[in-house]
DNA sequence: CGATATCAAGATATCGATATCATTACATTT
DNA sequence: AAATGTAATGATATCGATATCTTGATATCG
């Protein structure tokens, strides 16, 4: 048998501690802790001294060791709705956007930010964090019971929904449907339709908004259910229209996509867009700015929601009052 | 003065410790410890037992206290290249996919995944990882430099360069380069013209293996530089080239935006596309499918690369030889 | 001038887990 | 039966930082 040789990992980093420190400024260990975190305990000469030294020899300090004695992690865990596979969660240029926003807020705060999937959040990563964030738009119930039973700290992004009280931070949905309602009523559309997920909650209550302020002028929308939020999808979807001979002057469409495909279709079938039909997508995705003609949409403000995200979880852990709030969202108008 | 009332952090979860569980199990921490890790030094009734006992009471280990033990922090920090208000990464969807490939491939082995921008990289957090992955076009040597100095294990996503020596994980750029230019020549196209960024080291690559296949033929391609990849400047870029009344049947854009503003510039010229023009994009984006005509264009296997990036870091930490790869692109022939 | 207040710094205990060495109980060998 | 081996468990020290309680030195006061 030849010698196994063993593999030797550099992990072990031959970093100073706080008791080398102490022992070069010829002090003790607490002092260099004091000086290094800029506590008035210690004189300022002797703290110059210190964090000179300190960074002459490259001190890094131990995270770990001051988390233990802390029992605090300082650190965030985001769960993201991330299938392996799946084609649309993954590409889906939102969580980044949110997720820059977290990692800013977060970080300025002292907080690290640890992302996981939804699919290994059982791991130890997740029972370190002192708090959670729910990124995606399948959580569900069960999903976030299971996260609610670590009794951490957790917000959620998402719709606000009646029957469960965890803190949910998102876009104002409701209020964005009525927008659009607003809208096509200004100029004069009295036969419009919403394409999109009525399962999905935020689609649901864009849908509800857009359904209540029409239903105040007499008007009943045709909702058009559509799971999938393709450019091929919202073809579909008008050409159903089109085959059923539903008269229709007006499309909120739940993205972007879906709304470009809808265009699409239209110009297919020899309508004009907007003469014939308004179409508003959702999203304000870099396509639909220079799409022909310039799309009109509905904008989430994501960056910001990722700092409020990070703010409520900082606030609950802090243990203070934390409530759900909904954000604004601006309506593009376009030209369509 | 009012009494000041002290808010109270809820942070310190009453969990229980190893200590608690072993008086409970009536045997001593150690046993209680192995037995959690599957030791075969218990037997396989104390460990049932014990770890029964963990469920029942919700144990959940201290990381901060393991990590400390083991000198290890199981964590890598990703520095993804964001900036705060920049429009372009934040919204591109490749980050998230990479990231999402890395999650996977770190989570599985037991590691947590710290997401950090680059801004605040120098932070904490970043102290306290085990290794590091770098991602972002942006990343230039001075930032290689910086992270460099920690002294951690780093893996960088994007382009080989001659003149550093840390591990890259990309696409092979060149080749994608290569493979649109034998495309081209093998269906005739003669006139070819390159639109992109060549100070970007990335597209720099794509650009010098489009141009060599080309030279081996005797062609020499049109370079069109343009720094950004919007659509806009995909349109702009055609219209300088029909205002210099450049002949051209070819063009190897950077993006897919880029292209499909080529496209859209072509058509209104009154070009043909793909008769008169021949375009390919970049990135595969969700777009390009079903764009008129759907867009031929390069496929970067982001998932995979993430995969990769994972696994050479962790390599690094376990003090393995590791060597730059480079994944090969497809070439995904459409309509254009 | 003695007593107390104030300030800088040190000693010690502690956070929770695990490596290492020691111990016990029982089985096997000669 | 004594000696050796083996398997399961325990005792202790340790990782590196910080909270808390002291200590010593200097300043301030009546």
């Amino acid at each position: 048998m030849s010698p196994a040789k063993k593999k030797q990992p550099v992990a072990a980093q031959a970093g100073l501690t706080m008791a080398d420190l102490a022992k070069l400024a010829g002090v003790s260990k607490i002092t260099v802790s004091r000086a290094l975190g800029d506590s008035p305990l210690v004189t300022p000469e002797t703290r110059e001294r210190i964090q000179a030294l300190a960074r002459k020899h490259g001190y890094k300090l131990n995270v770990s060791a001051r988390n233990l004695r802390l029992r605090r992690s300082h650190t965030v865990a985001v769960i993201v709705e991330m299938k392996p596979s799946s084609s649309r969660t993954m590409w889906d240029p939102y969580p980044l956007s949110l997720l820059g926003g977290i990692t800013q807020e977060l970080t300025s705060a002292g907080y690290s930010v640890l992302l996981t999937t939804r699919h290994d959040a059982a791991n130890a990563a997740v029972q370190a964090a002192d708090g959670l964030i729910l990124l995606g738009q399948g959580v569900h119930q069960d999903a976030v019971k299971l996260y609610d039973r670590m009794g951490l700290p957790m917000v959620v992004w998402g719709a606000e929904s009646d029957h469960d009280n965890h803190i949910v931070v998102g876009s104002d949905n409701r209020q964005s449907g009525v927008s659009v309602a607003e809208r096509f009523l200004s100029i004069g559309r009295r036969h419009p339709v919403f394409i999109g997920n009525s399962d999905h909650p935020e689609m649901a209550q864009r849908l509800h908004g857009f359904v209540d302020e029409l239903a105040g002028h007499g008007i009943k929308p045709l909702l058009l259910q559509r799971v999938d939020w393709t450019l091929e999808s919202g073809v579909a979807a008008v050409h159903s229209l089109a085959s059923r001979k539903v008269h229709f002057d007006a499309i909120f469409a739940c993205s972007d996509l879906l709304a470009m495909g809808a265009i699409r279709a239209l110009v297919e079938l020899g309508l004009s867009v907007p003469n014939d039909v308004s179409v508003v997508g959702y999203d304000d995705t870099p396509h639909g700015v220079s799409f022909l003609p310039p799309l009109s949409t509905v904008r989430q403000n994501w960056q910001e929601g990722g700092v409020l995200l990070a703010r409520k979880v900082l606030a609950l852990i802090d243990g203070q009052p934390v409530a759900s709030q909904m954000l604004p969202t601006s309506l593009i108008v376009r030209a369509t």
